[in-house]
DNA sequence: ATACATGCAAATGGTTTGCAATACG
DNA sequence: CGTATTGCAAACCATTTGCATGTAT
């Protein structure tokens, strides 16, 4: 079974939901996305797989995979939006220029850690996170 | 001079802009909220102090103070927005209940050290953060 | 005096929703 | 079959913008 497969059983499994061609074609697209993606240009390519995928339909589908944490959303500074799955489970923070825009992706197993711990002090279960670090990049200095 | 007052003057020499009763009254009351606060609810504060404050300068000074690092905007999982300022140097995280919506305010130098060291390696500035954890508080669990 | 700031209302853009048609179990 | 899901278009809500008016410098 395939990665994206067992992403999207763990889905239907949590969110209850139908078996459906169109969910499946949403989370397996999506599984081949690397990094950060616009929504827009996403539609897009799903109406490649699914001339007729509506937006509707990707919208409710990222709706369950962000309550259930597969994906994240990230609005930076200046408004744009965009969306990112963490199917790997190597959670990753970013870091954006202000200056530029240019968006850094880290992983951080320390801030992992302390999260982790710390969260146990309190008795809160993380499930997932996220972390923008905003400023200005060393080609903008 | 008050604390306010000193971020006004802050702020006014960041964004280059002119000094206005309107800003200096939304940054005023901004700098009596403790916490996270529903614009819509600041707005109705604001016009108590100022009959026909407008939405759209609450948003333009709004605007400026994101860009620079005054306040940051928290987006919870069901899509409502909120702000916050960091008046006071103190920067907090948050964690975030899925289950009740409850947020909790955190502070780390653990984390706000760490960030700095890593930036540091990469010759990056970091100029403010937002951080939000998401997961299922004590009560809920 | 002149350029920037404000207020209003209309526009925008991302996201959600009502409803009729369709497909899963 | 009965109920959840889809697709479409219209609705929504937070935020932005154009423009005429007001105000700081």
């Amino acid at each position: 079974m395939s990665k994206a497969e067992k992403i999207y059983k763990e889905y239907l499994k949590r969110t209850g939901g139908r078996d459906t061609q169109q969910k499946r074609t949403i989370i397996t697209e999506l599984s081949k996305l690397r990094s950060h993606f616009d929504i827009e240009d996403f539609i897009n390519e799903i109406r490649k797989k699914d001339s007729k995928g509506s937006r509707a339909t990707v919208y409710r589908v990222m709706k369950g995979l962000l309550k259930e944490g597969f994906i994240q959303k990230i609005t930076t500074n200046d408004g744009k939006v965009y969306y990112e799955h963490n199917f790997t489970n190597k959670h990753h923070d970013h870091i954006i220029c202000n200056s530029c825009g240019k968006i850094f992706e880290i992983e951080s197993d320390r801030i992992e850690n302390y999260i982790n711990e710390y969260c146990e002090t309190i008795g809160f279960k993380p499930e997932y996170r996220s972390l923008h670090i905003y400023g200005t990049c060393s080609d903008c200095l």
